[in-house]
DNA sequence: TGACAAGTCGTACAAATGTACGATAATACT
DNA sequence: AGTATTATCGTACATTTGTACGACTTGTCA
């Protein structure tokens, strides 16, 4: 029981959030860097959505040198479930198997993919 | 080319959009009636929600008697495709297969779905 | 035909979201 | 030490979102 479910996440949230799990921890610069380019915010901005996410319990930080370095709070896996499943709820009425059928349909996988999803899919058989 | 990029869904809207999908066809009462009982909600948010829908361009009504019927504008596959194509964007920056893995790494599946959902997967070689 | 029930419409409003400025503080360089 | 650079902090503010009330309207039934 360690969830006390964390306040939602909001896309633009969602997004800075990604770029800070990916990078492990990060500050404000590395998130503007990491940013793809089409994305344009300024510094001001991506430092509120981490001091947002950081108020909302996904992310914390230490102090290094004048900076702020930001890392995870809470373990991705838990968020990601959490969210996923939100977004499955609302969108299929809480039925994964939809999803995974649009998915399977729409995405562009390489071999080495398929065999895994395909091992995969058949672990879930037991 | 029929797609003007209609606004974003947010997330209430999406749980009522899903509902019409369903319905084929709803009245504000149909809709309230298909909401899951712990989803409490009053009629009047509901219609504001719809009547939001309609003004982003997802669903449009008619008039029944002294009720209006709402229905689908927009196709649904397609606005499937963008929701989950924003999704996949914002949490795992724009690929699917970590979220087909952890669809099929959570999600309890039935017999009938595994083998449909290998006979997918395999169509996706070719 | 007149009241009732069931709708819609206009509107409201607090909270969350997306975006960002300007002031101040800490560090680094000369 | 003085100045340029680079951060953070406080704050702002227009929109969107979630939720809903009350007034007006339109079919309906006695």
């Amino acid at each position: 029981m360690t969830n006390k479910a964390l306040a939602a996440l909001s896309p633009a949230e969602t997004e800075i959030l990604r770029l800070v799990w990916r990078l492990g921890s990060a500050t404000v610069q590395d998130v503007c860097i990491a940013l793809p380019k089409e994305r344009s915010v300024t510094y001001a901005t991506v430092q509120t959505l981490l001091r947002r996410l950081e108020k909302k319990g996904y992310i914390r930080h230490a102090v290094k040198g004048k900076a702020h370095l930001f890392c995870p709070a809470a373990k991705r896996e838990d968020v990601i479930k959490r969210t996923v499943s939100d977004f499955v709820d609302r969108l299929f009425g809480g039925d994964p198997l939809p999803l995974l059928i649009h998915l399977a349909d729409h995405s562009k996988l390489k071999g080495e993919d398929i065999r895994r999803l395909k091992r995969l899919v058949e672990e879930c058989q037991k």
